[in-house]
RNA sequence: GGCGCCGUACCCAAGUGGUAAGGGAGCAGUCUGCAAAACUGCGAUGCAGCGGUUCGAACCCGCUCGGCGCCUCCA
């Protein structure tokens, strides 16, 4: 078992992790509401706790992770309003969409991913429970939450009753009680998706779901719940009045939340329109769409989960140059060659590098540190490759990056190259269709540049390095790079 | 008005009491027919500013300046 501290917003400090079970995690993260396709910011949050689910997997527990879907929300009502559709149109359109991107960025889905709409009776049951307790009271077919009833109110967003009262727009729902009470159950109007319900047909509120969906999938105590920094308040902090209200006992008990992903400086955001969509992104890259993912993953991994991340096309350049490292190291290592001069060297070489990635992603999720281990072993391995080292200690090494890696889903690709697809010379523009994500570039079959490469070869054998370089030029028109080695042979890449 | 975050080299970014990781870009060198890659070297006497605590502070405390977030849906 590691010895993994996470930053706990319930106690705003950091904490050493300890599930409930020794060895078994119970996690629930908030998902999306799906009415739009997913943006940067999402692909953070939801990269953020695939990579601590696949941590603590690592670190030998098992983990049941839960990530909702909202698939009922005044925003789909809107959505499909205007587009003269039923929600579930709107909800299942993007909840595909979403498992699309989330593939592509690599990463994996829940335990399980449940939908609001398929827990209404969990949700009315849980209700129930609240007004029965007397925290919660029915005017009209709506329910609310008398949030003055659950004396710790704030306590995970640090704020006191009195102190939100005084700036907060004043709510115009006067069937409330008080202005931060909050709806568990809104009374439907016509057209309005409704469910049957002890106060007639409605709808939950945005809370209650994840409340209800928690415990049913976890219990009423479970170990980690996480999201982005903006749904402290108000979203995690009712859920907390909610779950704990109604079962008297602690809800979650370490509670993670990750920075957002700005523009500028500047929150990126729906209403500022500063936003970018995941499949844009995957859209204009000149990268084919695993290299592009890995780019994504590298670049939202190098700041701390904690602190904001300014999305640039600067900071994607400079994740592919680094990566563009570890990929020409694994090609090197993959090259055989005799002598294990150093093979013992290397050997230490990963160790070191094992103990601080464990030690450093133990530290809350340190993974810019973690990123700067794997550095320090490329650096060391290709210092060590120049004094010989063995096929095998080769793989080892490779083999070592990949698995330490997978944990930050990295360096699994077989070959960094820019070419899922490969269009011979000649076939490109003759169809005049739009080439597909990744050939932007176009190329060569590999054929044709061992070909080229052979008569190159012989050229500078000749000294015909006139001829030598036209071939070089012809294939870095086509994005090829060669690189010669010592030995007479050249390496290419795309 | 309340709560909170951030300010580290050209850029990105760790470090949060013991004398500034790492990456990207740049420059110089080794190697090379040339190139690429790799390797070597160079690069903040200083961590927004000013005070204070301390043997010692980027890290703790106070104030100031600048940027941002939440309090309304939001990852």
């Amino acid at each position: 078992m590691s010895r993994l501290t996470l930053f706990n917003t319930l106690t705003g400090r950091q904490e050493v992790f300890e599930p409930i079970e020794p060895k078994h995690v119970r996690m629930y993260v908030c998902g999306v509401t799906v009415y739009d396709y997913c943006h940067i910011g999402h692909a953070r949050s939801a990269l953020v706790f695939d990579v601590l689910r696949r941590y603590l997997e690592h670190s030998g527990y098992a983990v049941t992770f839960i990530k909702n879907f909202t698939d009922v929300d005044d925003k789909i009502i809107k959505r499909a309003n205007e587009q003269g559709v039923n929600c579930d149109v709107i909800t299942k359109k993007f909840i595909q969409a979403y498992h699309e991107d989330m593939t592509k960025l690599g990463i994996r889905a829940a335990t399980e991913e449940p939908k609001a709409t398929e827990h209404i009776a969990v949700i009315v049951q849980l209700t129930e429970r609240l007004i029965n307790k007397g925290l919660a009271y029915v005017v009209d077919g709506d329910v609310y939450f008398e949030v003055a009833k659950y004396p710790e109110y704030g306590r995970l967003s640090k704020r006191r009753l009195e102190d939100l009262q005084v700036g907060a727009r004043v709510d115009v729902n006067e069937r409330k009680h008080r202005p931060m009470d909050f709806a568990l159950w809104k009374n439907s109007k016509p057209g309005e998706p409704a469910w049957e319900s002890p106060w007639g047909l409605g709808r939950p509120g945005w809370h209650i779901e994840c409340s209800a969906m928690s415990i049913r999938h976890l219990g009423e105590t479970f170990d980690i719940h996480g999201g982005g920094m903006d749904l402290i308040f108000p979203h995690h902090e009712n859920e907390i009045a909610q779950s704990c209200g109604a079962t008297g006992k602690e809800f979650a008990r370490y509670w993670v939340h990750n920075g957002f992903v700005q523009i500028n400086k500047e929150k990126m955001s729906k209403s500022l329109g500063n936003f970018f969509t995941i499949r844009e992104i995957f859209e204009k890259s000149e990268w084919s769409e695993e290299v592009t993912g890995e780019i994504l993953r590298y670049f939202l991994l190098s700041t701390h989960y904690h602190g904001p991340l300014d999305f640039s096309d600067q900071g994607l350049r400079e994740a592919k140059n680094a990566l563009n490292g570890f990929y020409d190291l694994f090609q090197r290592l993959d090259e055989s060659e005799a002598g294990a001069t150093v093979d013992k060297e290397l050997s230490g070489v990963i160790e070191r590098c094992r103990g601080t990635f464990h030690s450093r992603m133990d530290d809350d999720l340190n993974t810019p540190e973690a990123l700067a281990a794997f550095q320090g072993m490329k650096n060391d391995v290709n210092k060590l490759l120049g004094q010989g080292v063995s096929t095998s200690a080769r793989k080892t090494v490779r083999k070592e990056f990949r698995s330490l890696g997978e944990t930050l889903g990295l360096f699994q690709l077989d070959t960094w190259q820019f070419r899922p697809v490969v269009v011979p010379i000649g076939q490109v523009g003759e169809t005049g269709a739009a080439l597909p994500i990744g050939v932007t570039r176009s190329g060569l079959a590999d054929a044709e540049i061992e070909e080229l490469l052979r008569e190159r070869n012989q050229s500078r054998r000749r000294k015909d390095f006139k001829r030598a370089d036209e071939i070089r030029t012809l294939l870095a028109n086509q994005g090829i790079l060669i690189e010669d080695k010592p030995d007479g042979t050249t390496r290419w890449k795309r």
